[in-house]
DNA sequence: AGTACCACCTGACGGC
DNA sequence: TGCCGTCAGGTGGTAC
Protein backbone atom coordinates (compact mmCIF):
# COMPACT_ATOMS: atom_id res chain seq x y z
CA UNK A 1 0.00 0.00 0.00
CA UNK A 2 2.44 2.46 1.02
CA UNK A 3 2.63 5.15 -1.48
CA UNK A 4 2.13 8.82 -0.68
CA UNK A 5 -1.99 8.73 0.19
CA UNK A 6 -1.22 5.76 2.16
CA UNK A 7 1.81 7.44 4.26
CA UNK A 8 -0.27 10.54 5.31
CA UNK A 9 -2.72 8.50 6.54
CA UNK A 10 -0.12 6.96 8.46
CA UNK A 11 0.55 10.12 9.53
CA UNK A 12 -2.27 11.42 10.50
CA UNK A 13 -2.74 7.62 12.20
CA UNK A 14 0.49 8.36 14.50
CA UNK A 15 -0.68 11.92 15.24
CA UNK A 16 -3.66 10.61 16.62
CA UNK A 17 -2.02 7.64 18.83
CA UNK A 18 1.34 8.50 19.45
CA UNK A 19 2.33 12.24 19.36
CA UNK A 20 3.30 14.01 22.59
CA UNK A 21 3.37 10.74 24.23
CA UNK A 22 6.44 9.65 26.13
CA UNK A 23 8.29 6.72 25.12
CA UNK A 24 8.53 4.12 28.10
CA UNK A 25 10.27 1.45 26.01
CA UNK A 26 11.55 1.03 22.51
CA UNK A 27 11.42 -3.02 21.74
CA UNK A 28 13.08 -4.36 18.61
CA UNK A 29 11.89 -7.25 17.20
CA UNK A 30 13.69 -7.24 14.10
CA UNK A 31 16.59 -5.35 13.80
CA UNK A 32 17.13 -6.13 10.22
CA UNK A 33 14.78 -3.02 9.50
CA UNK A 34 16.66 -0.57 11.34
CA UNK A 35 19.19 0.91 8.83
CA UNK A 36 22.01 2.89 10.81
CA UNK A 37 20.99 2.27 14.07
CA UNK A 38 20.67 -0.86 16.77
CA UNK A 39 17.38 -1.59 19.25
CA UNK A 40 20.05 -0.18 22.47
CA UNK A 41 21.01 2.68 20.34
CA UNK A 42 17.18 3.61 19.36
CA UNK A 43 15.98 3.12 22.98
CA UNK A 44 19.02 4.92 24.47
CA UNK A 45 17.91 7.61 22.40
CA UNK A 46 14.06 7.55 22.86
CA UNK A 47 13.28 6.51 26.00
CA UNK A 48 11.63 9.25 28.57
CA UNK A 49 11.52 11.46 25.33
CA UNK A 50 7.92 13.08 23.63
CA UNK A 51 7.75 12.94 19.58
CA UNK A 52 7.01 16.53 19.05
CA UNK A 53 6.72 17.05 15.58
CA UNK A 54 5.77 14.83 12.32
CA UNK A 55 6.60 15.55 8.76
CA UNK A 56 6.41 13.39 5.34
CA UNK A 57 8.04 13.69 2.15
CA UNK A 58 6.94 11.71 -0.54
CA UNK A 59 6.94 8.31 1.23
CA UNK A 60 9.14 9.37 4.25
CA UNK A 61 7.78 9.59 7.32
CA UNK A 62 9.73 12.02 9.95
CA UNK A 63 8.64 12.02 13.57
CA UNK A 64 11.00 14.35 15.89
CA UNK A 65 12.16 14.19 19.00
CA UNK A 66 12.28 16.33 21.58
CA UNK A 67 16.36 17.23 22.33
CA UNK A 68 16.54 16.67 18.87
CA UNK A 69 16.70 14.84 15.79
CA UNK A 70 14.48 12.50 13.85
CA UNK A 71 13.32 9.12 13.50
CA UNK A 72 12.55 8.28 9.82
CA UNK A 73 9.94 5.56 8.94
CA UNK A 74 9.93 4.17 5.16
CA UNK A 75 7.25 1.63 4.64
CA UNK A 76 8.45 -0.61 1.81
CA UNK A 77 5.59 -2.60 0.38
CA UNK A 78 3.44 -3.86 3.38
CA UNK A 79 4.69 -1.01 6.41
CA UNK A 80 2.02 0.17 8.48
CA UNK A 81 1.46 1.41 12.10
CA UNK A 82 -0.85 -0.13 15.00
CA UNK A 83 -1.79 1.45 18.34
CA UNK A 84 -2.66 -1.35 21.03
CA UNK A 85 -3.50 -1.38 24.45
CA UNK A 86 -4.09 -5.48 24.96
CA UNK A 87 -0.77 -7.15 24.84
CA UNK A 88 -3.32 -9.44 22.73
CA UNK A 89 -3.82 -6.99 19.90
CA UNK A 90 0.05 -6.73 19.16
CA UNK A 91 -0.16 -7.01 15.14
CA UNK A 92 1.36 -10.25 13.69
CA UNK A 93 4.11 -8.82 12.12
CA UNK A 94 5.47 -5.88 14.76
CA UNK A 95 8.98 -5.48 14.32
CA UNK A 96 9.81 -2.18 16.09
CA UNK A 97 7.06 -1.18 19.38
CA UNK A 98 6.84 1.99 20.78
CA UNK A 99 5.54 1.73 24.61
CA UNK A 100 4.19 4.68 26.24
CA UNK A 101 4.32 6.12 29.44
CA UNK A 102 0.70 5.45 31.29
CA UNK A 103 0.29 1.89 28.81
CA UNK A 104 -0.31 1.95 25.19
CA UNK A 105 2.40 1.18 22.16
CA UNK A 106 2.94 2.04 18.49
CA UNK A 107 4.23 -1.11 16.52
CA UNK A 108 5.73 -0.41 13.94
CA UNK A 109 4.22 -4.05 11.78
CA UNK A 110 6.11 -4.86 8.31
CA UNK A 111 4.83 -8.47 6.93
CA UNK A 112 7.60 -7.91 3.82
CA UNK A 113 10.97 -6.80 5.95
CA UNK A 114 11.11 -3.93 2.89
CA UNK A 115 10.62 -1.27 5.20
CA UNK A 116 13.08 1.10 7.20
CA UNK A 117 13.55 2.68 10.05
CA UNK A 118 16.64 5.23 10.90
CA UNK A 119 18.07 7.84 13.24
CA UNK A 120 18.70 10.91 11.48
CA UNK A 121 19.88 14.17 12.67
CA UNK A 122 19.85 16.64 9.45
CA UNK A 123 16.46 16.07 8.05
CA UNK A 124 17.62 17.87 4.85
CA UNK A 125 20.98 16.42 4.56
CA UNK A 126 19.39 13.04 4.41
CA UNK A 127 16.65 13.42 1.89
CA UNK A 128 19.65 15.01 -0.15
CA UNK A 129 21.78 12.40 0.48
CA UNK A 130 18.63 9.84 -0.53
CA UNK A 131 17.92 12.23 -3.56
CA UNK A 132 14.14 12.06 -2.07
CA UNK A 133 13.05 15.07 -4.56
CA UNK A 134 10.16 17.39 -4.08
CA UNK A 135 7.15 16.26 -2.04
CA UNK A 136 4.29 15.47 -5.06
CA UNK A 137 2.37 17.39 -3.18
CA UNK A 138 4.10 20.65 -2.38
CA UNK A 139 4.97 21.09 -6.38
CA UNK A 140 2.86 23.90 -8.01
CA UNK A 141 1.95 23.27 -11.82
CA UNK A 142 4.93 25.44 -12.81
CA UNK A 143 7.26 23.82 -11.26
CA UNK A 144 5.50 20.53 -12.12
CA UNK A 145 5.66 21.39 -15.92
CA UNK A 146 9.18 22.71 -15.27
CA UNK A 147 10.84 19.25 -13.79
CA UNK A 148 9.08 17.28 -16.69
CA UNK A 149 9.86 18.94 -19.01
CA UNK A 150 13.94 18.11 -19.07
CA UNK A 151 12.93 14.42 -18.59
CA UNK A 152 13.71 11.66 -20.95
CA UNK A 153 12.02 7.78 -21.32
CA UNK A 154 8.62 6.79 -20.55
CA UNK A 155 6.42 9.17 -18.56
CA UNK A 156 5.42 6.30 -15.81
CA UNK A 157 8.76 6.09 -14.82
CA UNK A 158 9.15 9.38 -14.79
CA UNK A 159 6.51 9.69 -12.09
CA UNK A 160 7.57 7.10 -10.27
CA UNK A 161 11.15 8.81 -9.93
CA UNK A 162 11.55 9.54 -6.40
CA UNK A 163 14.18 11.87 -7.47
CA UNK A 164 11.83 13.87 -9.59
CA UNK A 165 9.09 14.05 -7.66
CA UNK A 166 8.68 11.94 -4.13
CA UNK A 167 5.53 9.77 -3.44
CA UNK A 168 3.88 8.43 -6.11
CA UNK A 169 4.43 4.66 -6.75
CA UNK A 170 3.47 1.99 -8.99
CA UNK A 171 -0.60 1.86 -8.50
CA UNK A 172 -1.10 5.29 -8.42
CA UNK A 173 1.01 6.25 -11.14
CA UNK A 174 -1.65 4.19 -13.40
CA UNK A 175 -4.69 5.74 -11.63
CA UNK A 176 -3.17 9.29 -12.50
CA UNK A 177 -1.86 8.46 -16.13
CA UNK A 178 -6.17 7.35 -16.10
CA UNK A 179 -7.33 10.08 -15.31
CA UNK A 180 -5.26 12.04 -17.41
CA UNK A 181 -5.63 9.94 -19.92
CA UNK A 182 -2.05 9.67 -21.13
CA UNK A 183 -0.12 6.53 -21.93
CA UNK A 184 1.83 5.24 -19.86
CA UNK A 185 4.39 4.47 -22.43
CA UNK A 186 4.46 7.71 -23.65
CA UNK A 187 7.74 9.23 -24.16
CA UNK A 188 7.88 12.20 -21.71
CA UNK A 189 9.21 14.40 -24.43
CA UNK A 190 6.45 13.74 -26.72
CA UNK A 191 4.28 15.41 -23.75
CA UNK A 192 2.88 18.87 -24.66
CA UNK A 193 2.92 21.57 -22.01
CA UNK A 194 -1.00 21.27 -21.86
CA UNK A 195 -0.02 17.70 -21.07
CA UNK A 196 1.73 18.19 -18.66
CA UNK A 197 -0.23 20.37 -17.29
CA UNK A 198 -3.45 17.86 -17.16
CA UNK A 199 -0.85 15.42 -15.40
CA UNK A 200 -0.26 17.86 -13.09
CA UNK A 201 -4.06 18.38 -12.20
CA UNK A 202 -4.51 14.52 -12.18
CA UNK A 203 -2.08 14.09 -9.87
CA UNK A 204 -3.16 16.21 -7.53
CA UNK A 205 -7.13 15.62 -7.59
CA UNK A 206 -6.25 11.63 -7.17
CA UNK A 207 -3.25 11.81 -4.54
CA UNK A 208 -5.89 14.63 -2.71
CA UNK A 209 -9.07 12.09 -3.09
CA UNK A 210 -7.16 9.42 -2.40
CA UNK A 211 -6.13 11.00 1.02
CA UNK A 212 -9.93 11.76 2.02
CA UNK A 213 -10.72 8.69 1.24
CA UNK A 214 -8.22 7.37 4.07
CA UNK A 215 -6.36 5.86 1.14
CA UNK A 216 -8.86 2.74 1.57
CA UNK A 217 -9.13 1.26 -1.97
CA UNK A 218 -12.85 0.30 -0.86
CA UNK A 219 -14.05 3.58 -0.51
CA UNK A 220 -12.09 5.37 -3.53
CA UNK A 221 -14.51 6.21 -6.37
CA UNK A 222 -16.00 3.50 -8.73
CA UNK A 223 -14.99 5.26 -11.66
CA UNK A 224 -11.32 5.06 -10.53
CA UNK A 225 -9.09 2.65 -12.61
CA UNK A 226 -7.80 1.28 -8.89
CA UNK A 227 -10.85 -1.03 -7.96
CA UNK A 228 -11.05 -2.33 -11.52
CA UNK A 229 -7.54 -3.62 -11.72
CA UNK A 230 -8.58 -8.03 -12.15
CA UNK A 231 -8.35 -9.67 -15.52
CA UNK A 232 -11.02 -8.79 -17.82
CA UNK A 233 -12.39 -5.97 -15.95
CA UNK A 234 -13.67 -3.27 -18.38
CA UNK A 235 -13.16 0.84 -18.25
CA UNK A 236 -15.07 2.53 -16.03
CA UNK A 237 -15.16 5.37 -18.53
CA UNK A 238 -15.91 3.90 -21.56
CA UNK A 239 -16.09 -0.08 -21.05
CA UNK A 240 -13.34 -1.35 -22.95
CA UNK A 241 -11.39 -4.07 -21.80
CA UNK A 242 -8.82 -3.03 -19.84
CA UNK A 243 -5.07 -3.50 -20.88
CA UNK A 244 -2.33 -4.90 -18.97
CA UNK A 245 1.89 -4.74 -19.11
CA UNK A 246 5.11 -4.54 -17.65
CA UNK A 247 6.74 -1.34 -17.34
CA UNK A 248 10.01 -1.53 -15.58
CA UNK A 249 9.22 -4.84 -14.54
CA UNK A 250 5.94 -3.42 -12.45
CA UNK A 251 2.26 -4.64 -13.80
CA UNK A 252 0.54 -1.87 -15.21
CA UNK A 253 -2.96 -1.34 -15.80
CA UNK A 254 -4.00 1.23 -18.35
CA UNK A 255 -7.43 1.32 -20.52
CA UNK A 256 -6.01 1.68 -24.50
CA UNK A 257 -8.64 3.22 -25.42
CA UNK A 258 -8.63 6.29 -23.50
CA UNK A 259 -5.00 6.30 -23.35
CA UNK A 260 -3.28 6.79 -26.26
CA UNK A 261 0.50 7.55 -27.18
CA UNK A 262 0.97 11.12 -27.22
CA UNK A 263 2.80 10.56 -30.08
CA UNK A 264 0.32 8.57 -32.24
CA UNK A 265 -2.30 11.25 -30.93
CA UNK A 266 -0.40 14.18 -32.37
CA UNK A 267 0.06 12.68 -35.90
CA UNK A 268 -3.30 12.92 -36.63
C1' DA B 1 20.51 8.80 -18.90
C1' DG B 2 17.42 5.19 -19.28
C1' DT B 3 16.21 0.48 -18.97
C1' DA B 4 16.36 -4.50 -17.97
C1' DC B 5 17.20 -7.74 -14.64
C1' DC B 6 18.23 -9.51 -10.15
C1' DA B 7 17.96 -9.38 -5.15
C1' DC B 8 15.94 -8.48 -0.71
C1' DC B 9 11.51 -11.08 2.19
C1' DT B 10 7.07 -13.28 3.29
C1' DG B 11 2.53 -14.97 2.34
C1' DA B 12 -1.50 -15.71 -0.64
C1' DC B 13 -3.37 -17.90 -4.51
C1' DG B 14 -4.15 -20.91 -8.56
C1' DG B 15 -3.05 -25.11 -10.96
C1' DC B 16 -2.01 -29.81 -10.95
C1' DT C 1 -4.58 -32.30 1.02
C1' DG C 2 -0.12 -30.88 -0.59
C1' DC C 3 3.52 -29.14 -3.37
C1' DC C 4 5.08 -25.56 -6.51
C1' DG C 5 5.38 -21.73 -9.38
C1' DT C 6 3.85 -17.03 -9.63
C1' DC C 7 2.75 -12.74 -7.99
C1' DA C 8 2.52 -8.52 -4.87
C1' DG C 9 1.44 -1.22 -4.02
C1' DG C 10 9.38 -0.49 -2.90
C1' DT C 11 14.16 0.26 -3.60
C1' DG C 12 19.09 -0.56 -4.74
C1' DG C 13 22.91 -2.45 -7.49
C1' DT C 14 24.75 -3.87 -11.81
C1' DA C 15 25.43 -4.19 -16.54
C1' DC C 16 24.40 -2.76 -21.20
Amino acid sequence: MPELPDVEVFGRYFERHALERTVEAVEVKDASLLENTSGAELARVLTGKRFTDLQRRGKHLAVAVDGGGWVVFHFGMTGFFRYFEAEADEPEHARVLFRFKGGGALAYDCQRKFGEVRLVQDLEAFYRAKEVGPDALSLDRDAFVQRFSDKRGRIKNALMDQSLLAGVGNVYADEILFHARIHPESATSDLLGADLRRLHDAMREVLEEAIRSDANPEALPADWLLPHRLQGDCCPRCGEPLGKMEINGRPTWLCPECQQKAAVLYQH
